[in-house]
DNA sequence: GCCCAGGGATGCG
DNA sequence: CGCATCCATGGG
């Protein structure tokens, strides 16, 4: 795999490290738009279009840096896979989503979109997020950015309910009241531990929430969010019937170490993609 | 009409 | 800690 960054397009030669649908649909985010052999993506006011061939996939973006860090093309997957693929439970899950790239988003975005998430389906997230867009967001020339805090602190409750996020609207009506820009900024440098204390202690975050904001928000691949479909994973490989995801999320980290973040997309994307359980 | 969704908060022991 | 119950709402 060969990566190019040219004046306003990053062009990925032999993408045998990156696949568009699968990077887009293991569900690390939620602003895109698949269309044929085309998509679009949209991340904080940014936006990027990918286009994919025979032998490469092109990425046209105003902002060549951002997407460059945001599909995280400095990071060997080939290596990565490699590891992962000597896991028993592993190896065909890792066949299945070869493509799928973690990808480098933004903090409050992930802030917001994984409280959104909780006991939620990604068909309304996706609805959810992008109403907060259309209402509280910059409109850029033909799209709306995320919005920033500062305009998120003008929601109020039923604005939330408005947007769809039934009894999660308290949680984040509390939660953006209480944050602040520098908690944000604070939160990148902080100590592992005291980030996951830090967003945990926000309504609205719990265990699995707190661990999606730092790996997809964060880059920290130590973590492994365990939902519903990481539950079935566990009780499938494991021939088990629990459901103490305390339990399962200490085992998989433990398992998977630092690549748990890795580790855990690949077996969502499997899982889920395939409906298994 | 039912079950489920990238779970969290709360209360109980 | 571990477990139970409740929580809005739309997708399939």
């Amino acid at each position: 795999m060969k990566v190019v960054k040219n004046k306003d397009s990053i062009v990925v030669y032999n993408p045998e490290d990156f696949n568009v649908v699968q990077t887009l649909e293991c569900g690390q985010i939620f602003r895109f738009n698949i269309e044929g052999n085309s998509a679009t993506v949209y991340s904080k006011d940014k936006r990027a279009k990918l286009y994919t061939y025979n032998d490469r996939i092109e990425i046209k973006t105003s902002d060549v840096d951002y997407f460059y860090n945001f599909f995280d093309f400095s990071t060997d997957y080939s290596k990565i896979k490699n590891e992962l693929k000597n896991d028993t439970f592993l190896s065909s899950a890792v066949k299945y989503g070869y493509g799928i790239r973690i990808l480098k988003n933004d903090l409050f975005e992930m802030i917001v979109s994984f409280i959104i998430s909780a006991n939620n389906n990604i068909a309304r997230i996706k609805k959810s997020i992008e109403y907060l867009c259309q209402h509280f967001g910059t409109k850029m020339t033909d799209y709306y950015a995320f919005p920033t805090l500062d305009e998120l602190k003008h929601a109020t409750v039923v604005d939330y309910k408005d947007a769809g996020l039934g009894y999660r609207a308290e949680q984040m009506y509390e939660t953006i009241s209480k944050l602040t820009n520098k908690d944000i900024e604070n939160l990148k440098s902080m100590d592992e531990a005291e980030q996951f204390k830090f967003l945990i202690n926000l309504k609205g975050i719990g265990e699995k929430v707190a661990n999606c904001i730092l790996l997809f928000g964060i880059g920290r691949k130590d973590v492994f969010p365990v939902d519903t479909w990481i539950n079935k994973v566990y009780n499938r490989l494991t021939n088990t019937q629990t459901t103490n995801r305390k339990l399962i999320t200490r085992e998989l980290t433990n398992r998977y170490g630092n690549l748990s973040g890795y580790a855990q997309q690949y077996f969502f994307y499997y899982f889920r993609d395939n409906k298994l359980s």
